[in-house]
DNA sequence: AGTAAGTATATCAATGCTGGCATAGCTGAA
DNA sequence: TTCAGCTATGCCAGCATTGATATACTTACT
């Protein structure tokens, strides 16, 4: 149920469906997404349960805006959620299933591609999020410590997804070295033969 | 779509669905889990799409088992799988959510509070992976260059878990430091007056 | 004999989430 | 003018996921 209450939190200011959505991109992007098809039957039933209400506002430029606010109860879920101790779900990680599974594939080189990719995305998001770093550094100082209370919880969640990432391209750095010893010590393209000499030894399944 | 591949990644060994269950809490458990309600049907479409195969095996225990093995297809599938390319989604954090927005919280002791029990349950984590760890060193030797190609990608996804725990452990004990900064300069609970004499000045927002 | 616990498969309701599609107005460039 | 692109809401099919429930057989303890 975390999209109701990340809607309702962002929802302290006043916003469209169509807001929001942009509202995701801007902030919250690195630990929550949703599109847009999600959003709008998700806002209805919160407002179904009394803890949104809207209102229609004729916009600018395009069709009308259904305009929703947070209402009392509305923020009151939002502050039991907020204080109902850390939600810690499973994470899930398909590229290490595939890495898991990759054994399969009987040639290494393809699992040092493999690597390589997830390296270079990783890295990529890395320093996205170090350039919002240094961004909020430069406004308001290199002690998070003094920040507003909202700025302060912010920049914690960012502060996550850089000590995340930052270990994860560690862990393809120290990854791809030993596949390159392990391609060292087995030069060419392995012959069934010699794999299989290899494996008896030390399997640890 | 990543169960109906990590499904057919664990039947490269014969499995029924109950098996699954438990194959699941011991070898994938650290990035992907599954209830039996969706291996059931998720089983039953693969089977349909024809890339596994099953057959009722009498149990020596309980009633019949339905086994399921990989078809040549289901085989292709995987590879294909696995050759595809990293699949990195949207990673979602429901914790990160609720700091994020509880500066809706006045009072900062809350957030403490909040972050001491996550680094409680993230270092449970970390020292239950730790442990596999040891496991592994122990039985196969501390080189996984060395390890067989299965062993390796396993040892692999395995190292990812610690170091990405490890960094979230890391940040937890940062940002509780930085909160004790903030409390010892605000010693008491803050009034509303200087709640706000301190946010007009720094606001990261 | 009864009952608890484990083995085993299966269904259902409810919600989560994505991607595709429809509708419709407005803006600016070719 | 037309077309692309943005604003804006919404529906739908289909799969993902959880939690509850039902059925039924076996073993071991009481």
């Amino acid at each position: 149920m975390s999209l109701d209450h990340i809607l309702l939190g962002l929802l302290r200011e006043p916003a469209s469906g169509y807001d929001l959505k942009d509202a995701f991109s801007e902030s919250v992007a690195h630990f929550w997404s949703a599109e847009l098809s999600q959003i709008y039957p998700t806002l209805k039933r919160l407002e179904g349960r009394g803890l949104l209400r809207s209102r229609l506002v004729p916009s600018p430029r395009g069709p009308d805006r259904r305009v929703y606010a947070l209402t009392d109860e509305g923020r009151a879920e939002l502050r039991r959620w907020v204080r109902s101790g850390p939600e810690v779900g499973t994470e899930r990680f398909a590229y290490l299933a595939q890495l898991y599974f990759m054994d399969e594939i009987e040639d290494l080189r393809e699992t040092r591609a493999f690597m390589s990719d997830l390296r270079d995305h990783l890295a990529g998001r890395l320093s996205a999020l170090r350039g919002i770093e240094r961004e909020i550094l430069a406004a308001h100082g290199d002690e998070p410590e003094r920040y507003s209370d909202a700025g302060f919880h912010r920049f914690a969640t960012l502060r996550m997804g850089i000590h995340s990432l930052g270990a994860k391209v560690t862990w393809c750095d120290v990854t791809l070295a030993t596949i390159d010893r392990r391609l060292a010590s087995r030069p060419v393209a392995a012959t069934l033969a010699s794999e299989e000499s290899q494996s008896g030894s030390s399997d640890p399944q």
